[in-house]
DNA sequence: GATCATCACTTGTGATTCGCAAGTTAACTC
DNA sequence: GAGTTAACTTGCGAATCACAAGTGATGATC
């Protein structure tokens, strides 16, 4: 995801400068369903990212105040990644893509309990994965 | 936006191979927010999509069941761009974008009305534009 | 009805980014 | 202290991008 610098004052714009990327929104994936935190873990999703975007990605992430780097007390070698409330919320937006996927993918992979719980009730989903979420890292 | 192939069952996945990179939104914007149907008035937006790359998004649009192209019969020079169904549906994931962007960019462009009013009735502004597009285009 | 403008592209070119493989550095394990 | 693991960084060819210029069909003007 190229340039950083401002191409309009709109919002969306200003989203997608973030996050409008084939790769971002699966690093936030990531943290948000699967609870990744460390490089290893998101290296290792199905999609297989490289090392030198995903390192990209994180930085980016990392200075656009979404998520936050922390070394692992346990082991100094890692590092922790953890979203941030701005990055938080973003989980509504990841709620609504999987929600159109789901819909729209005739063979998606998603269970039919999860599309249905996001079908009838997407703010309980959301408030459950934010509440999850923030019970292991700090805004 | 690179190859088409899949690269998981992934719902989010699935929806960022149509959708995630940093131009198409911003089509689909432009025909949700502003109306428009003609390839001018893609390219005349406020970020400068060259004319290379929006014809890419909109082949690519037409080809993913997104977008419809016609001809316009005022004008035998023109076609005119729709959303279908599929493509209303991601009018949700526009306006969390948006609200995203509203929330966190501190030079936002957007209207306080209009972020009100996402804030406070999402459901009804999703309706709202659904109902205006569907009135204008088919599925 | 010949000329000019408009519309929706297509083509060419150099710069940027991507994907893949290999290397680096620091910190744990034994 | 030798080997392993984690998180990167580097190199390189391929793909994609932005920018500029052209193309061909249609429509408007004189």
């Amino acid at each position: 995801m190229p340039p950083s610098h401002r191409r309009s004052d709109c919002p969306i714009t200003f989203c997608l400068e973030l996050v409008g990327d084939r790769w971002t929104m699966l690093v936030i994936r990531d943290m948000v369903m699967f609870g990744a935190q460390r490089f290893s873990e998101f290296q290792s999703g199905t999609e297989g990212i490289a090392t030198n975007v995903l390192s990209d990605r994180l930085q980016r992430l990392t200075e656009g105040g979404i998520v936050v780097c922390s070394a692992d007390p346990d082991d100094g070698r890692r590092k922790l990644y953890r979203l941030t409330h701005k990055g938080l919320d973003l989980v509504p937006i990841l709620i609504d893509l999987a929600r159109w996927g789901a819909t729209h993918d005739p063979h998606t992979g998603i269970s039919v309990e999860f599309k249905n719980r996001v079908e009838n009730d997407r703010d309980g989903v959301i408030a459950a994965l934010r509440a999850q979420l923030e019970s292991l890292g700090h805004g």
